[in-house]
DNA sequence: ATGGATTGCACAATCGGTTGCGCAGTGTCA
DNA sequence: TGACACTGCGCAACCGATTGTGCAATCCAT
């Protein structure tokens, strides 16, 4: 293993085995017997190879192959445990069907989000997932003058195909185990986190509400705090809620994990003994939020399958734009959720 | 924006705009001015390259440049709030730095480690920085070879600066609080989790013993168990002690949030009223995992000033070998602290 | 009008691969 | 022994940038 300071190139190991660069490249790729390169030449260069800790210069192979093998991926932040999850995933499958995969988070910045894009253009991405992302038909369009194709996750665009959790379900059931865990025949209901601009809250909230009503449970207005995700935010709005009705609601779903973080100080009940706090349900799985409280329940989105979804679309893509929904995971009901 | 299906090549401008490929590459790297470029040009050249949403193939600018802007980081994981903030500074502080980063996760897995690192190395990065890698100095050796400089974070290596966070004493401060939060002068105390083969896992085991021994604390071998960092080996390695101590130890320390998460459903105070539980610290951070037990102590790892550290020592690299510890965050001690 | 300086740009080599094409040498058969 | 196929490999153009160099045109001073 000769400390080279300076990369090993295939002109020099061609010039070591006493060949031209293009056979090199032949052998390099496997493809020498398609070019007819025999096999003790083939060898001599493979061990050349091996000795120096040869290394293909990918970015050359991608300008002269015009492909890169790289796709690409935004999501809105890595810290918790939906978004980590699906980067990871994301990355695992990447691999394993060749590709080179780049992630990066955004932190829900539209400008940044575009930056991101750009950036990965620039570096030749072949295809780009587009998770949560606040704007995703702008980088559809983006990436479309490029030739790029994109898919929307998490959050569905107009432009591209997107997968994304079945929300409007999930959130119904979880509102229903809520409602029957709360052992209140008229419970009050408040919804707090998310975008009210955002599909998946609409989503949600639409799903909240129909079971509400289908449970003669009346929410109004004031009770679907869409205040955005930050966990600051949210503290806010329930806050102020809880100042104005003086008194917590009976039933708590919040949008996600992130809100819920701003949400825990008002809420748990190992800090507040005393207080009379609600039941509290989250569309988002983390395996100790899940534990802050005794029963809290938590919907998780199917990771898994929305990656293997996303695979196969980017392995075979279809023709039309789709919407595809995942339904969602919602744990066991126990003896200890209904009260 | 024309929607033209290939992408767009300084060629394609230098037709478009009447002139040469490289004016309008001069044009586009703003050294026009030193280039002698006319302003007129240039701005023709721009409102061009606009127009038609070209962006520079960052592949053939590494090539020709023989340096491609790219920093690499592996990291073991991104599912817990340690590294996935380590991630996201990271690229954070990156871009501000006008580099484009890639960070990549590992699971652990030695193979993949190396083989992610070689794919980085394809991928001409020109600085790699090892995150929790479990062999770094294979990876600096591999990189060496291709005259790629490393940096090793959070796990120190033997043949790269390594900025990692002071083990010992955030163990032992960690410890000092567990005893006295604990209230019985001479408690059993248990260490679970990590990897005895790790230095981070060694010092905290130090740190914890050295505390220990300050204050008359017995810790026998059988009370150090570092089982490996993954929750389902720390929850059998703590069924079995408590099976054969046929108890809780009074206190208990947990080397990281990942092996607390298999703890927690045996220590969890909601869901055992009765039993008589440890008091719990835990060298990591997570807001959920805090609010999990009445009081809990979690010791914070200082991820901003680690990376901050990590790009002085990018930006303006030391000549010498260093390890440089950052101090860790402990909570301000509280009444509640001392029940 | 002439020489030198300055302006404004084009040319072409180069980075490290990929790949179509072609050529020299050997073998085979009539 | 000449035609033909096949084997084994080199040549060179190309991918999309960057950058050192050189040249024609203009300007200014003498």
């Amino acid at each position: 293993m000769p400390e080279s300071a300076k990369k090993t190139t295939i002109y020099d190991l061609a010039e070591l085995a006493g060949t031209s660069a293009g056979t090199v490249s032949a052998v390099i790729n496997g493809n020498w017997k398609k070019r007819r390169i025999s096999e003790k030449l083939a060898q001599r260069v493979l061990d050349l190879a091996e000795k120096h800790g040869f290394a293909l210069n990918m970015q050359a192979r991608a300008l002269s192959r015009e492909k890169s093998g790289i796709i690409g991926m935004i999501v809105p932040m890595y810290d918790n445990r939906y978004f980590s999850s699906i980067a990871q995933s994301f990355e695992a499958r990447a691999r394993e069907a060749g590709y080179f995969p780049i992630v990066t988070c955004t932190r829900r910045d539209p400008e940044l989000e575009v930056a991101a894009a750009r950036a990965m253009l620039g570096y030749q991405v072949e295809l780009l997932v587009c998770t949560g992302a606040t704007d995703p038909d702008r980088i559809h369009d983006l990436c479309a003058a490029a030739g790029v194709p994109t898919l929307n996750l998490d959050l569905p665009g107009g432009k591209a195909t997107s997968i994304i959790s079945d929300n409007f379900a999930g959130a119904f059931e979880l509102t229903n185990r809520l409602i029957s865990s709360c052992g209140n025949p008229n419970p009050s209901a408040l919804f707090v986190g998310g975008r009210a601009s955002d599909h998946n809250t609409r989503e949600r909230i639409n799903g909240f509400r129909e079971s509400c009503r289908l449970h003669g449970i009346d929410v109004p207005k004031d009770n679907v705090l869409s205040c955005g995700y930050a966990a600051e935010k949210a503290n806010v709005a329930y806050r102020s809620w809880i100042t104005t009705n003086e008194a917590h609601p009976a039933l708590l779903f919040v949008n996600s994990t992130i809100s819920l973080e701003g949400l825990l100080p008002l809420i748990d009940t190992t800090a507040n003994k005393e207080e009379k706090t609600p039941v509290v349900g989250c569309f988002d799985w983390d395996p100790f939020a899940a534990r802050t409280r005794p029963n809290m329940i938590m919907v998780r989105q199917d990771v898994a399958s929305m990656i293997k979804t996303l695979f196969e679309e980017i392995e075979d893509p279809s023709d039309d734009l789709r919407l595809i929904q995942i339904p969602t995971i919602i744990p066991p009901q126990t003896k200890e959720d209904l009260l």
